[in-house]
DNA sequence: GTAAAACAGGACTAATGCAGTCCTAATTAG
DNA sequence: CTAATTAGGACTGCATTAGTCCTGTTTTAC
């Protein structure tokens, strides 16, 4: 089954929580607590998120993490880029990839653009609110 | 990086060989050598599509492999699932699934589906016709 | 009828990648 | 200066996948 990664899955799930929480600042273990997921997987997590800036850090004491963008902004495309890498299906992205040993006698070779495109073109189409549609907290 | 399996790659450039053939039989051993990917590989990969009605088989000495629908007809979604199973990004697709052990406390239940549609739609939009354009043996 | 060619199915092994943890450094409030 | 908190990266163990191989079944040729 093609799947994406559970730290995709996690991901959401405790940006969602963020979500709830009017752009107040939140540390790593409260969040760990409200997700019932454990604290150093979210403490890796929001540290993907915050280079990517899907969400802001504080440093030091009282410090804690907030969402840099609306619910609407945040796509899954987005998210699945900070936690897994760029969105494609194989690593025959364009014509000119070493993608692989076989490239010279790949008949396929560069043909695979349609795929991850519409696939990108799908995680764009869902943000983090439709996903949240219907949570009320 | 999401990703499909390499079975699933190979399983493209082994289809897009035979549709060179129009309808002619051909076995295991010379698709092998065609694609320069190893038998044994080939070989599964064929058994995969079989099943799925992807291809035909024909037993005994002098028998082979054969496309079973028309490049049109082929859809990524249709080679992922022979080769990949089901597709979804998580195992939680519906509202009922004992998605994992979270479930009581995962506020996300079920909120997966229109990922996992847009991304079915997504790949039952590219044939294998498609993404063999411009190729001419 | 026997042997050879080819597919069917499944078991096994090795390698890869990911999840998860932990440690050290940097930053900020008090 | 000390405590709280994030930043970054190294390390380990587990799970999945790729790849191979073996045994059985079917069909054709002689």
């Amino acid at each position: 089954m093609i799947k994406l990664s559970k730290m995709t899955d996690y991901a959401v799930v405790i940006l969602a929580d963020m979500a709830q929480r009017n752009g107040h600042l939140v540390n790593a273990s409260a969040l760990a607590e409200s997700t019932k997921l454990p604290e150093p997987t979210v403490s890796k997590i929001l540290k993907l998120l915050t280079r990517h800036e899907i969400v802001s850090s504080t440093r030091g004491m009282n410090g804690g993490y907030a969402l840099k963008k609306t619910p609407e902004q945040i796509t899954m495309a987005l998210v699945v880029k900070a936690t897994d890498g760029p969105i494609a299906l194989t690593a025959c992205v364009d014509e000119s990839a070493d993608c692989c040993d076989r490239a010279q006698s790949c008949s396929m070779k560069g043909k695979w653009n349609p795929v991850n495109q519409a696939m990108q073109s799908a995680l764009e189409g869902v943000s983090l609110k439709q996903m949240m549609g219907g949570y009320n907290g």
